[in-house]
DNA sequence: GGCAGTATTGCATTCGTATGCAATTCGGAG
DNA sequence: CTCCGAATTGCATACGAATGCAATACTGCC
């Protein structure tokens, strides 16, 4: 009894059901496997079945299905990419070249975005439904979700953060020791009193700027420090510099922005509603090197993010693991890359 | 004979292989396909069933396979997304809106990023293997490709962009009347020398972009032009300034540039190397409406795209033809809303 | 030509879920 | 209590490719 009595007319190569192996091995005369082996790697096939195959192949429009591939072989070769939304201007970058990368090594990118970071629930649902081999995430984990995860032996490589008090693999730039650079240099060209704007609450990335700057100034002594709070956006820059010096009565000597959008949105209303000369009355810093940061009308002092060197080794490092699963955690910590720009008064050099 | 005779210590709900829906029917004491049913929508169970195959299920840790379901079913339930590097600033927004969409309507998104928007060979394979239930670009396909993708009955969007001399639908922002738009103002305003920054050679988008403003300017009887072209980036934009400033000998009254992002670099050129006020000594006008057209340093009169709505269409536009395949190509066409902004000497009010 | 050893090939089974069909249970009406 | 139709459940098979094992075809060497 034939198992697969399938084929309607064969030799025509545009109809409806597409060619299975099996077709293909009908109409090559060769045993399915024969097909199978064909279009794998390291299988065994003579040059002559390979040519028999593949000509049979092309005529039947033939490809492999990727879907059937990955049920029994237990690997889909997708990895799943968690973004947020808010993470405006700066991410872009990293997913297009992530992608590429992985692309390069065959891996497929199933892509997640979340209106808020904290919006995980379902996204967990959906990686582990469709059997990703890998994470990438740019959002938080709750401890709960990332035992889930971890059951299913599901490798993860947090881009930018952390899970707390958790072992997991990431890779981040160091924004404490970025934010310290910035300070230093504020500090020694003799400003005093600061404004600090950060993020939104719910993002590591700003409560380790925040945190970063805060600490570096108090260590150096500085008291004079007002601390608002915004979205990452442009808008909420502008607000928040409003903010600042209405509350301090005056203007300080420098505002530390959570990242470049926010402090061009500060320099704007720096110049704009207070008439204020940025970098002559006040000095304005951000974080990221997003692209804005370099247009001359900003020229944001700033911290860029080695974006290459970090996707690069985060393609890699979750490859590894996905390959070999043993592998303990690693942590890779990049130095942000210091930009002098105009938006600030700072020593002439070091 | 027993088909499945796999779990070991069941009971313990974290081990190395991932639950079956076997796994959960024998715990239960029921029958595979009654665990199935119950993780499916319109399917046929008691409330008793349910509730002993969610609480077997849970104990398990089991959750559908969705490779397999995909196998089965013959709809993977993912589409692709297909994008390209240069469109820079503006996609970000697109995409995550994109995915958000999908998502609600449980739809996930495969992304494939192009280096170049001509890239499409291996991406148009991946995609067929995949299976994907339909594909959305912001790239385009040849005649070959989308012939391949016809064949296989997967329906494809066009994000701004339509095959030449194909039957396809598209979602597009109106980018001849947007630039038909901008002449005008122009022209109104007194302006009778231009500009034209065009984009990378093998992007739609720049050249009907640029047509629309050839055309339109022609049709006004203008015939002072210079024509330069950059790559939509801010660098380029910059030196397409510098080169129509010298090819020309002296700067014109207005320049279009074919994106927000190099006429933001035309006008930080015009200020800084040649000492030009905008707008008071020229008039430059971009397009897209991204986030840093908003900026007030530039504050750029340029014709918005309107994401939300282009992308909502987008999205059910697809859908709508996962759903039904037999529905006939249909193109919608947006309008772009003008911005006025201080970058360019417009008409007061019209 | 004969033989050992290796490279190819085919057979049969497997991955995890959905579903047509038949068997069974359930509910209510008479 | 009995009987009928509807709802529920189980059985068996299918989806499309990969792979261990056994059978077969080659290869080179004596």
């Amino acid at each position: 009894m034939k198992k697969h009595p399938k084929t309607g007319d064969n030799g025509n190569n545009s109809d409806k059901r597409r060619a299975t192996s099996y077709d293909v091995a009908t109409l090559a005369g060769v045993s399915q496997s024969a097909v199978s082996r064909v279009f794998q790697d390291g299988a065994s096939a003579s040059k002559a079945m390979r040519e028999r195959v593949m000509a049979a192949a092309d005529q039947l429009g033939y490809r492999p299905n990727a879907i059937a591939r990955g049920l029994i072989t237990q690997r889909s070769n997708m990895v799943a990419v968690v973004i947020s939304k808010l993470t405006n201007l700066y991410y872009p970058e990293v997913l297009v070249q992530l992608t590429q990368r992985f692309s390069e090594k065959g891996v497929r990118v199933l892509l997640f975005a979340l209106e808020r970071e904290s919006d995980t629930e379902s996204v967990v649902e959906q990686m582990l439904q469709y059997r990703v081999d890998g994470i990438l995430t740019a959002a938080m984990f709750t401890p709960g979700q990332l035992e889930t995860i971890d059951n299913a032996g599901i490798p993860v490589v947090f881009y930018n953060r952390s899970a707390p008090g958790q072992q997991v693999s990431s890779i981040r730039c160091d924004q404490e020791e970025g934010e310290r650079w910035l300070v230093d240099e504020l500090v020694n060209a003799g400003h005093r009193s600061f404004g600090v704007v950060e993020g939104p609450g719910d993002s590591i990335v700003s409560i380790e700027r925040r945190t970063g700057a805060l600490n570096e100034l108090k260590s150096l002594g500085i008291t004079d420090i007002t601390t608002v709070s915004g979205d990452f956006g442009y808008e909420t820059g502008r607000e928040c510099f409003s903010e600042l010096v209405s509350k301090r009565g005056s203007p300080p000597d420098a505002v530390i922005a959570a990242n470049d959008v926010m402090a061009i949105g500060c320099i704007d209303e720096a110049r704009e509603s207070h008439k204020l000369s940025v970098p002559g009355d006040i000095s304005i810093v951000g974080f990221d090197g997003v692209g804005p940061a370099r247009y001359s009308a900003y020229a944001l002092t700033t911290v860029r993010q080695p974006v290459q060197r970090m996707t690069l080794a985060a393609a890699s490092m979750l490859l590894e693991r996905i390959e070999n699963p043993e592998l303990s955690p690693e942590k890779r910590s990049f130095s942000g890359i210091p930009v002098r720009g105009s938006s600030a008064k700072l020593n002439p050099a070091e």
